[in-house]
DNA sequence: GTCTATACCCAGATAGAC
DNA sequence: GTCTATCTGGGTATAGAC
């Protein structure tokens, strides 16, 4: 089922109620950061709801009650890394200024930053990588090229701009989920790979594959 | 265990028996091409040793049977995969020279034709994505730097050509994962983007993404 | 709102016949 | 060499107490 209008749910109901509601609204965001790094880190299948609920330090069944079933969680997961990557791309979008010189390398570093909310761009590529699937294809396809025009649209790329800023994201990505930085001190190649790709935030890598 | 010394197993036996040895051979080949399909639309978790099964003809024990456990059959799908990719790219390298500046452009062209092999990239993307995992992780962390070392050392491209050339074969590896193709006929802008990915075998996509 | 206990199903692997 | 039958573990989801 459409996980996107839970959100409408859970809204602070009792308009003078002392108890702190809105409770679960939190446990919500917090269900959902953890699941997105399961989720990024071993892929929709291989992600148990109870890894889940041990990543956010809550019951299992509380998890699946509070999102029906584990595949709208993982939409869930989807709709929020998704959301968080527009929002930062319009964000410097809007700060560089449409079509400028200096955007592509801007946002390109924008997105390196997203690594660092481990999860969110891994869990993203796990759910492109079930474009087969009758229920996420719909919603994977949608999304990339919502990205695209993003970038296109509303940051001015020219659609070879547009197709070489994915291919590079694809890359990264693609060297995240190897846990390619494990590598980058001990391997000469490695490393000459990865400063190819990611120039300046290169070390990011080693880091982010030591965890 | 790794499953590449299988390889050396059954060999023919006896010298003169009439019986046709070697049956089992290509029982291995045909359940190979029909898990590498599987793998590469499913993934490594979501794949039953079942599916992989009915897809080659024959019983989920003799799969099982033949290759130990399913992680030794994917790991020797991996290693199909990835040979056959480095002995295309290697015959253009020799068929076109070291570095020459078409050189390029016709291992592009080998690499896009390879999507033919229905199953062979998507399955290598999908180890890819359990570089996390600790027995496979290291397999295609070699693999991915083989590729890499092939273009460089002996293709002759520059580390900035081989990163770039990757990054775009992770894209193209993306965009079939996506079925980005099911959208070509219907959406403009996935329509743009392919032909911006892949300009030459554009509808090769399209035609992927149906079947 | 959150837990424990559990029902139920599915998938990998084994045993053993042919 | 290949099958049928089956054991077994683990994972999603439900029931129901607190």
């Amino acid at each position: 089922m459409s996980s996107v209008t839970a959100i409408k749910e859970g809204m602070p109901r009792q308009k003078g109620s002392g108890a702190p509601r809105m409770k679960s609204e939190e446990r919500r965001e917090l269900i959902l950061a953890a699941a997105s790094g399961v989720f990024g880190e071993r892929g929709y299948v291989g992600t148990t709801t109870d890894a889940v609920a041990k990543a956010a330090g809550v019951s299992q069944p509380y998890v699946v009650r509070m999102f029906g079933t584990k595949s709208a969680l993982f939409e869930a997961v989807l709709q929020r890394s998704l959301g968080t990557l527009l929002r930062e791309f319009r964000r410097e979008i809007a700060a560089q200024g449409r079509a400028t010189p200096e955007l592509p390398g801007c946002i390109g570093r924008c997105y390196v930053e997203l690594l660092s909310d481990r999860g969110l761009l891994l869990s993203l590529m796990q759910g492109f990588m079930l474009g087969a699937d009758p229920e996420v294809g719909p919603i994977v396809r949608a999304g990339f090229l919502e990205v695209y025009r993003v970038l296109r649209d509303e940051g001015g790329f020219s659609p070879e701009q547009a197709a070489d800023f994915l291919a590079e994201g694809m890359m990264i990505n693609t060297l995240v989920a190897l846990r390619m930085g494990a590598d980058f001190d001990t391997d000469r190649d490695a490393r000459e790979l990865i400063e190819g790709t990611m120039p300046a935030k290169a070390s990011m890598l080693r880091d982010l594959a030591r965890t």
